[in-house]
DNA sequence: TTACTAACGTAATCATGCC
DNA sequence: GGCATGATTACGTTAGTAA
């Protein structure tokens, strides 16, 4: 029935695929026995303290619900309850889409109806809007606007890959709500290779391209930058969705490095835009995140997750909850932030405590190196900075809380649910692990990972702007 | 080569904001 | 209240990784 449709000949289309480390796993699958379907509070929080997007905590969680639903464990057990993900989890606040990023995005959608990630990413700095929301936009948008031609029930994507993947050359039906047309400032964006498909960007951001990005904030790098920088030619190659080490040649784009979505993985909330002033950027409604969840993208370095003062991390929480004493364990690990840079030693990881008190023997430095998570972040140089403990990196993470955030003071607020279910479920026996994760998975000895080999250092390098590039 | 699983697609449905 | 549309879920498929 639903077919993926994934054109095969678009290489880069896929976000790359993240790795997610045995402790994030194991982190993960803690929550995921407390509450499979946790609200976008949690999962921000999570993914804040995982250093992951939470983009990838939910797609995470929908694939392990299929996986255990598929393991004969009847969803029943776990039947959504209210108050489960925590005191009205409620999910994502409805994101606000104005004319003008609307106009964007139908122009971009009857181009491609099916953007890869590089043209997602470009998308959403063009927009202002979370790659995520964007890429929610063209579902809903595929769905209510069949390509006229039918030939199956809303198989709109029938002509998969081979042919233009849906390039769509027909104008689906516009909108009625957004301007339809879309003025000509067609920026051309060329469907089969969303890293080139925007050109100029400039000359495509016509409209007050109300778009500052603050990238997880902790880049920096593109914090106040108008679109306009990203004009700089992306090389392709470059363009590698999660800044990885891009196997050809080419020097990292330079603007991937700003490239919030791309580079920031750990963002809270990716949502980090936010024009100033400029009604036209898409205003989310960021949750009122009790908890800082509120991916409020604050334009500036505000502590992005206004909450929790690095204190209440949600695994901290946890760990209290199984009695896990609040170790410093100095592992970094899953300490990436937003910015903070992953290998720092000195921060305890919540991982750390987490798996520990799961009982997961997980290495205890999980994330002494980077790593799965911190890959990503490699790639932001920005990030490097703050890592490096550059005064001059804005990010959050400096001053708000890298997660992190060892040993808190007391938590304001009150016990969390997840205090009460963990301490009702004693997580221990993670009998998750079984699912697909052959014990192994677990890597528990293994894992330890070294603190940046010559090959992610060059990496990094190579992610720099300016950086000769890998090959180089 | 194979198993596992992240990423992504559709379809259906719920939820929210605006008229 | 109705409509448009963003968000979420289930389910199927594709493809990257590690064993």
């Amino acid at each position: 029935m639903a077919r993926a449709r994934v054109s095969p000949e678009k290489p880069g289309s896929r976000r790359r695929r993240l790795v997610l480390k045995p402790s994030q796993k194991d982190a993960l699958q803690a929550l995921f026995q407390q509450n499979p379907y946790p609200g976008i509070a949690t999962r921000e929080r999570l993914a804040r303290e995982l250093g992951i997007d939470e983009s990838r905590v939910q797609v995470w969680f929908q694939n392990q619900r299929r996986r255990r639903s598929k393991q004969s464990r009847p969803p029943s057990e776990h039947v959504r309850q209210e108050g489960e993900g925590g005191p009205t989890e409620a999910r994502r606040k409805r994101t606000v889409i104005s004319p003008s990023q609307t106009r964007i995005l139908v122009q971009a959608f009857t181009r491609d109806r099916f953007p890869g990630i590089a043209a997602r990413e470009e998308l959403a700095r063009q927009t202002g809007i979370p790659e995520p929301r964007i890429q929610i936009w063209f579902q809903n948008r595929r769905a209510r606007h069949p390509q006229r031609s039918p030939s199956g029930p809303g198989n709109g994507r029938a002509q998969g890959p081979g042919g233009a993947p849906a390039t769509t050359t027909t104008p689906a039906p516009e909108d009625r709500r957004a301007p339809p047309a879309v003025q000509s400032t067609s920026p051309p964006l060329r469907p089969s290779q969303p890293q080139e498909s925007m050109p100029p960007l400039a000359a495509a951001a016509p409209f007050g391209a109300p778009t500052f990005w603050v990238p997880g904030a902790a880049s920096g790098v593109c914090v106040g930058q108008p679109l306009m920088i990203f004009v700089v030619q992306p090389s392709p190659a470059a363009l590698q969705p999660s800044g990885r080490p891009p196997p050809p040649p080419q020097g990292a784009a330079p603007w991937a490095a700003c490239s919030p979505a791309v580079t920031a993985p750990g963002l809270p909330g990716q949502g980090a835009i936010l024009p100033p002033g400029q009604p036209e950027t898409h205003i989310p409604r960021w949750p009122e995140s009790p908890s800082g969840e509120g991916t409020a993208p604050p334009l500036e370095p505000q502590p992005q997750a206004p909450s929790l003062p690095s204190s209440t991390s949600l695994l901290d929480e946890l760990l209290a909850a199984t009695g896990v004493p609040d170790t410093q364990a100095p592992s970094p690990g899953a300490a990436a932030d937003e910015g903070v840079g992953p290998a720092l030693p000195g921060a305890p990881s919540f991982l750390d405590e987490l798996l520990a008190a799961t009982g997961t023997p997980d290495t205890p430095g999980p994330s002494l190196g980077p790593s799965a998570d911190e890959r990503a972040h490699l790639a932001l140089p920005g990030e490097l900075l703050a890592a490096a403990g550059l005064p001059g990196s804005p990010g959050p993470s400096p001053g708000s809380s890298p997660v992190v955030a060892g040993p808190h003071p007391a938590l304001p607020g009150p016990p969390s649910l997840l205090e009460e279910i963990l301490a009702a479920t004693a997580i221990q026996d993670t009998p998750w692990s079984s699912p697909g994760s052959p014990a192994g998975e677990e890597g528990v000895e293994a894992t330890l990972e070294t603190p940046l080999s010559e090959d992610e250092y060059q990496a990094l390098l190579d992610m720099l702007p300016g950086s000769p590039g890998p090959g180089a």
